[in-house]
DNA sequence: TTAAAAGTAGAACAATCTGTCTACCTTTAA
DNA sequence: TTAAAGGTAGACAGATTGTTCTACTTTTAA
């Protein structure tokens, strides 16, 4: 569409993403995008408007970036190995497409809004129930237990890599617990 | 010390996990406690400051909560069973001394103060550190791999509760993880 | 060429934020 | 009894919030 509506967008998203959405207003979006009040507020309802947008983005990215990563797995151990390595990768900021890693968008919205029956809570919601059945699409057996294993570890993951930044730990660990899950 | 201090400190740590530190003013803070600003202001430096003491406050009746409810484990397969099922009491709020659920108190302060340096995310970081301390000590046989795999689906568990609500299959499926990975 | 659409800067508004201050009252303890 | 400590209510400052608005300029397309 617009390109300075795009522009707004990804500046949001990358403030958002990098500081918090609560602490970052308006106007800070507006300063750092180089475009006039008014503009925003043309292309968006409001800030929570800006927001909802903001996470679409990102799901979309996400999901995307996720996708690709995993197109071409054999079976649930490369599967398995390929997901906590890109998520290793995203970690050490080393995906252009998902920037510097600032632990889960997601999660991290969820935290800051607290109210589970608001728009922007069940979007978050919504983000993880997508990947967990993008996840779901590339097992192969159906198993649910394993299935279960790889969110619950990978969200454990994240948050971990998040707080403590020891990434490479983080995804070893992980790794190998579902190793042995997927052997006995 | 004083009563006028611990009232204010256990409505900001209430008022705090609830509703995100951002969302909740001082005002705010002193209309529920009924106190005066200044007296507030006798007490604390700053909001800063209120927010560590809350941290250092829910710090302190997390671990001894935690503590006691570890107390007479036999075994290592015991202790994974009463940390999960004590994690599930919290998350369906049957844990008077740990409030309602809210997620970790911790997590998403971090996910509201993105700074790193920030002695807030410090304060959080050092929390979790004591925790997994404090499994580690409960733990028979000195088994790093056991008490990592504890300690990611811990924080899996607990982000997972929060975001889907679903507790008992979180702590279901975390267990049954444990339990494998201790047999074989 | 011209008219509509989309942009600009930034003033203004009402609300809210943290933090300070004055002026007064109550409790406590010597 | 008296002096100090600790409390009260709330006005206030100064900054910032999200949002609306005016008035002007540029871009776009018929």
């Amino acid at each position: 569409m617009s390109k300075k509506r795009d522009l707004l967008l990804s500046t949001a998203l990358e403030l958002f993403y990098r500081h918090g959405i609560n602490s970052i207003g308006i106007n800070e979006v507006i300063k750092v995008s180089g475009v006039a009040k008014k503009t925003l507020y043309s292309h968006f309802n409001s800030k929570e408007d800006l927001v909802l947008k903001a996470l679409e983005k990102r799901h979309l990215t996400f999901v995307q970036w996720l996708e690709a990563k995993l197109e071409n797995t054999a079976n649930n151990n490369e599967l398995i190995d390929t997901l906590f390595r890109s998520l290793e990768s995203w970690f050490d900021g080393d995906e252009p497409e998902l920037g510097d890693f600032n632990g889960c968008f997601f999660i991290n919205t969820s935290a800051e809004f607290h109210d589970a029956k608001s728009e922007i809570s069940t979007y978050c919601r919504f983000h993880k129930a997508q990947v967990r059945q993008l996840i779901q699409s590339k097992l192969s057996g159906n198993s649910e237990d394993l299935l279960n294993a790889i969110c619950l570890l990978k969200e454990g993951a994240i948050t971990t890599a998040y707080m403590t930044g020891a990434s490479s730990e983080v995804i070893e660990n992980s790794v190998k617990i579902l190793r042995r899950l997927v052997m006995c």
